[in-house]
DNA sequence: ATAATAATTGAGCAATTGCTCATATATTCA
DNA sequence: TGAATATATGAGCAATTGCTCAATTATTAT
């Protein structure tokens, strides 16, 4: 499942972006949030309920979340729906997982 | 490459251990030392040399890393040596490389 | 033994984080 | 229009972080 090695070079720049990635994913609150929407896209009344944060706490969260392109938003009457924007993260919990568990 | 969706589900422990392997990946010193490993096991100043960050930072990361079980060390003389725990970082840098290059 | 080299450690500090609380904005409904 | 609901936002604060600096330990060489 290790890639061969050659494209696991990277410059500084992308060694930054890949580290805001990987901090994006390293709160607890933040990463209950991307593993609630696996299930499909929740608006952040949802989230709040399910994660058992206030909606303050999960607005401030998902801003940061939709700034680092983690989730992206639709907008539906009263509503906001959240949703993650690829699938990369799924497949990141995924392998963090598989660590974790041994 | 995204797992089924069964073996997603993670109760509020393995969360917290989840988002602190991805913690241990969000700092981009950390990174850089876990990437300088890929290619085999390196001791402190060599490490401390191609990631250009003082000896005692480099010393205080991995300390980081190896209380968190990302790598483990060996003692050779002077030298203490470290390398990747196991190749679960290995393919998270992937990934999340996949991701940053879109 | 003494000096030199490699690594670790603790204190301390500026910067960042994640929350709460109060307030503001936007949308729907009566 | 006015009340209710959903979300966003800014200030502020305690906790955490990652570094430097100085001191320490461990090993090797003279």
């Amino acid at each position: 499942m290790t890639a061969p090695g050659e494209e696991l070079q990277a410059d500084t720049g992308e060694v930054q972006i890949l580290a805001e990635l990987f901090h994006q994913m390293a709160d607890p609150t933040r990463l209950l949030l991307l593993m609630s929407m696996f299930s499909g896209e929740k608006c952040v009344c949802e989230l709040a309920e399910q994660t058992d944060v206030s909606v303050s706490a999960v607005s401030h969260q998902l801003r940061s979340l939709r700034t680092a392109r983690l989730v992206r938003s639709r907008k539906k009457g009263r509503h906001v729906f959240y949703r993650l924007d690829d699938n990369h993260v799924k497949d990141l919990v995924s392998k963090g997982l598989e660590h974790v568990r041994e």
